[in-house]
DNA sequence: ACCCTGACTTAGTGTTGTCGAAGCCAGGTA
DNA sequence: TACCTGGCTTCGACAACACTAAGTCAGGGT
């Protein structure tokens, strides 16, 4: 555990992110982002999309669900832009179709990796983690600003209007 | 969006976590984390709960849920441990209970932050952001090893067994 | 020409999540 | 003491999601 978190128990976002008020559901960019990646089954294909997964089969035998369930996210998942479909012919065989993360679907990374970490830290490990390619060191999640500083944890995190036009 | 994502399009984990395959559901962090965040509704109370609701009539005016649900949800998350109960009196009124997010729960933050900035870069923006309280630049949610290096988009990771023991 | 395999779809059914409306209880205020 | 408010719970109905089992279809191999 150490220093990340469990240093400040019952942090509830001090200073509370205030201008909660004024911009509800529709606004909310969470609601939104849970709208497209609807339910855990969409979770789990996309997280088998990043552990290599191309073909329908290996999505229905990896997710562990049933195939109309896979049918239906993976059509779904396409239409949002997060996968797109591939062909490719293995020799031999006839041309096949798998399907892909678009940058789109592989900038969700950040997120899984999170919830990943999470789970790592308190639900007990899986006994496989995430490294750097090349110098194979652990990867952590982290929260920066753009000024550098790395930020520890809820504690000092504000709620600001996006000045407009800003990205 | 700039040089963290779309620079690689079509990404699927170069290298393929390989590792796939005797070690499925069960062991899986991210299955076993979606099964606390069960459902979309939980994801929204803790959502809240980071932007300082604390009473029950709070949480469901601002997740837009029914009271059976966010009721159901709150005591769900206080048995996970993501939340705890306190209790609070404000003057002049009868004692009464809140919902605080424990260490536990607040750790999730960059995850729901992952999430958000997904949001943001792909669907759009929602008009308000995270910063850093005082020094009030905007927060970015990042990769990094732990030799130093920000780690780009999914590109460059590997997917390891982990050393036996370590956390 | 026939069979096989991969990639789905269709049909029927059970389970889970959510909702609105109404009811209940405890502690304060009038 | 009677009423009000916050914080729930119960009820009945409905919609979304998942599953199994079976069927379809296209292209290749034999």
């Amino acid at each position: 555990m150490s220093d990340t978190a469990a240093s400040d128990a019952k942090i509830h976002l001090e200073g509370r992110l205030e201008p909660r008020d004024g911009w509800r559901a529709e606004t909310c960019t969470i609601a939104r982002t849970l709208d497209v990646l609807r339910t855990k089954s969409a979770m789990l294909v996309i997280r088998e999309a990043f552990y290599g997964a191309e073909r329908f089969d290996e999505f229905v035998a990896r997710t562990e669900l049933s195939e109309p369930v896979v049918a239906a996210r993976l059509r779904e998942l396409v239409a949002d832009g997060l996968l797109e479909r591939t062909s490719y012919r293995e020799p031999g065989q006839r041309a096949r179709q798998g399907y892909a993360l678009t940058a789109m679907g592989a900038d969700l990374f950040p997120a899984l990796a999170a919830l990943m970490q999470w789970g790592e830290r308190w639900l007990g490990p899986s006994g496989v983690r995430l490294e750097h390619h090349g110098c194979g060191a652990p990867l952590t999640v982290e929260l920066r600003c753009e000024a550098g500083h790395t930020v520890a944890s809820s504690g000092d995190i504000g709620l600001a209007r996006a000045p407009r036009g800003s990205r």
